[in-house]
DNA sequence: GCTGTGTTGTTCGT
DNA sequence: ACGAACAACACAGC
């Protein structure tokens, strides 16, 4: 039987180097159906803010039209509702043969790839997999190494050149088979149940009313359309970075153009504070929609470093894509890479706010502590006044992105460093907001800035004044973004609370009128958090850890501060204290909705 | 068990 | 501009 052929598209929105593009023509197909399962899991589960949404939209609309120009028979075909079960209708439908997809390491692309495989085994499809999304098969890395990966980067560095260069990238298609007859009549909407996941939407906060991206499962115009951000009815993006291969492509020729900087590339010598244009690739939202592949970008590099001096990983750019392939590679043996709880690779802390689960694994809503929600809230607004963070936290909404090393400073203060707020917050924020959001990326980095893995040196924490001033004594990127201190003085600009009366005046910004008072006592806040982070190194334990678990470890440190405070005669500060005697108190929203939590951990929904 | 290293801290000293 | 003190972590390699 000639090979009937539906290519999966996920993390692969392109027509260069995409493997599994590549394997599907390889196939020779008389048939051909390049093919997107709008999936309500991402569209009302996910934290996607519209900034987010937009550069997907874009990416969806320019692959399908590059489509189009090799192909004019030729589209990217969206079939709105659960891939579940869209696929075995289109197996059948269409007369498929062979289902072909680039393998995806997040957890849960995980489950609900190896769900759909097992339909396609069902109905006699033939499953192949490509890598794709990496450098190299995360697979075949862990294998190399006898199951385990690395978690130290050096280590890492050294097994994946122990493999050799990574392949060279492919080119583009300069033809494609016809997709063969894809009439379909309107399916019925109760095959393709999305009412569990309209019902509990975390995004209805960017909505402006109800969602109608899923009023039929052929679109609007029953041709495969790709989804509007009017049919979402999401808010406008408010971002300038959009999507597609071909800006993609763009964006990398115009990088590259500067020999030398990218030749002499140092992450940490790149400033934070720059924003008009940012200091560094602005590619990272390309590589996690797979608009631009990394092995194409990693080879371009090469051309341009190769045969001279140049800086080394991992400050260096491909020590960049090297850090990428590593955290790809751990989320890819780790099904609880995205929480505390459960994870071998997070160490344990008695965060305030952390995810806590009932005995079948369901999230349980938090624990109840009002200064800690405050503090959440705030910081999520970029309202803590600290101009140096606000500012950070609004560009991160307005624009969809911020400099890593901003990213470090705004996640140590909400962990670490001063708020003592689990990661696992910062990350959903961090998520929604994100251009670039990655499942590998944020939550690895989460679990640095946190000291829960890679990074160990807890003691040294950014401070939220002094770190800024480093790099922009000025405060130019405050005064952009937190326009009610445009007229304070440099002087003041890092820390208003300080500046006299009659300059805050002059400047029209009274401090805790315009603009708010910090948030809290900067010092004294740090040295609290500092103590209980010691105390949580001190236990030794890793999130998967029974006593982790079973919530005794929680206890122990609980009853711990209790004797230190008692012993000192300091009054108690610690707002869970209560919890035990009250379970659950509703919560305020913070940014985000917290309030309808409710997922399965690991099963496909 | 010891030593060196770890992308990207801060403050104070010269 | 750069170095040392701060208080002191985990991990790899020996």
């Amino acid at each position: 039987m000639a090979p009937r052929v539906l290519l999966w598209h996920r993390t692969d929105l392109r027509l260069h180097d995409a493997p599994a593009l590549q394997a599907a023509l390889d196939l020779k197909p008389e048939a051909f159906f390049p093919t997107w399962t709008w999936n309500p899991h991402y569209v009302h589960r996910q934290a996607v803010g519209p900034n987010r949404f937009q550069f997907l939209l874009d990416s969806m609309q320019a692959l399908s039209e590059s489509y189009a120009a090799v192909n004019a028979k030729q589209k990217l075909h969206v079939l709105r509702g659960p891939p579940e079960t869209i696929l075995p209708m289109l197996f059948k439908r269409w007369k498929i043969t062979h289902l072909v997809y680039e393998y995806d390491p997040d957890p849960y692309a995980c489950d609900r790839d190896e769900e759909a495989t097992k339909l396609a085994e069902e109905a006699g499809v033939e499953v192949i997999v490509k890598h794709g999304f990496t450098l190299y098969d995360p697979r075949k890395i862990i294998e190399k190494n006898k199951g385990k990966a690395p978690i130290a980067y050096g280590p890492f560095c050294k097994l994946i050149a122990s493999i050799g260069d990574p392949a060279k990238p492919i080119d583009a298609p300069t033809e494609l088979p016809d997709p063969g007859d894809t009439s379909l009549d309107e399916p019925d909407r109760a095959d393709h149940d999305v009412g569990p996941y309209r019902e509990r939407d975390v995004n209805h906060v960017s909505r402006k009313g109800d969602d109608h991206g899923f009023d039929t499962v052929l679109g609007p115009n029953g041709d495969f359309s790709v989804p509007t951000m009017e049919e979402l009815n999401l808010e406008e993006a408010t971002s300038t970075i959009r999507g597609g291969e071909k800006l993609a492509l763009e964006g990398l020729d115009a990088y590259l153009e500067d020999k030398k900087k990218v030749i002499n590339f140092e992450k940490p010598k790149t400033n934070p504070a720059e924003f008009d244009p940012p200091s560094t690739t602005q590619l990272s939202p390309h590589l996690k929609f797979g608009t631009l592949s990394c092995r194409l970008f990693y080879w371009r590099l090469r051309e341009v470093i190769d045969g001279t001096k140049h800086s080394e990983p991992p400050t260096s750019l491909i020590g960049q894509l090297l850090f990428r392939e590593q955290f790809n590679t751990l989320m890819s043996m780790n099904r609880k890479w995205r929480q505390m709880l459960g994870n071998p690779m997070c160490r344990f802390f008695d965060w305030h706010l952390a995810n806590q689960y009932d005995e079948e694994g369901e999230l349980k809503p938090l624990d109840s502590n009002p200064e800690a929600e405050e503090h959440l809230k705030k910081w999520s607004e970029g309202q803590t006044g600290f101009p140096w963070i606000d500012a950070l936290m609004r560009q991160l909404k307005e624009t969809g992105w911020i400099h890593h090393l901003g990213r470090h400073s705004v996640a140590c203060f909400l962990t670490r460093g001063h708020c003592y707020i689990s990661w696992e917050r910062g990350e959903e924020v961090f998520a929604r907001y994100l251009v670039d959001w990655n499942s590998a990326m944020n939550v690895a980095n989460w679990m640095w800035l946190s000291a829960s893995q890679f990074f160990h040196q807890y003691y040294r924490v950014y401070s939220p004044i002094a770190f800024g001033k480093k790099h922009d004594p000025s405060g130019k990127l405050i005064r952009r973004f937190v326009p009610e201190l445009a007229d304070i003085p440099d002087k003041y600009i890092y820390e208003p609370w300080k500046a006299p009366e009659s300059v805050q005046k002059k400047a029209g910004c009274i401090i805790g009128k315009d603009y708010p008072e910090p948030m809290l006592d900067e010092k004294a806040a740090k040295e609290d958090t500092l103590a209980r982070v010691k105390a949580s190194y001190d236990l030794k334990i890793m999130g998967d850890d029974p006593s982790a678990l079973d919530g005794s470890a929680r206890e122990k440190l609980r009853a711990a501060r209790k004797d230190k405070i008692d012993g000192d005669d300091v009054p108690d500060q610690d707002g869970t204290e209560e919890s035990p005697a009250k379970p659950t108190r509703k919560r305020q929203a913070s940014g985000q909705s917290h309030d309808k939590r409710k997922t399965k951990q690991t099963k496909l929904k």
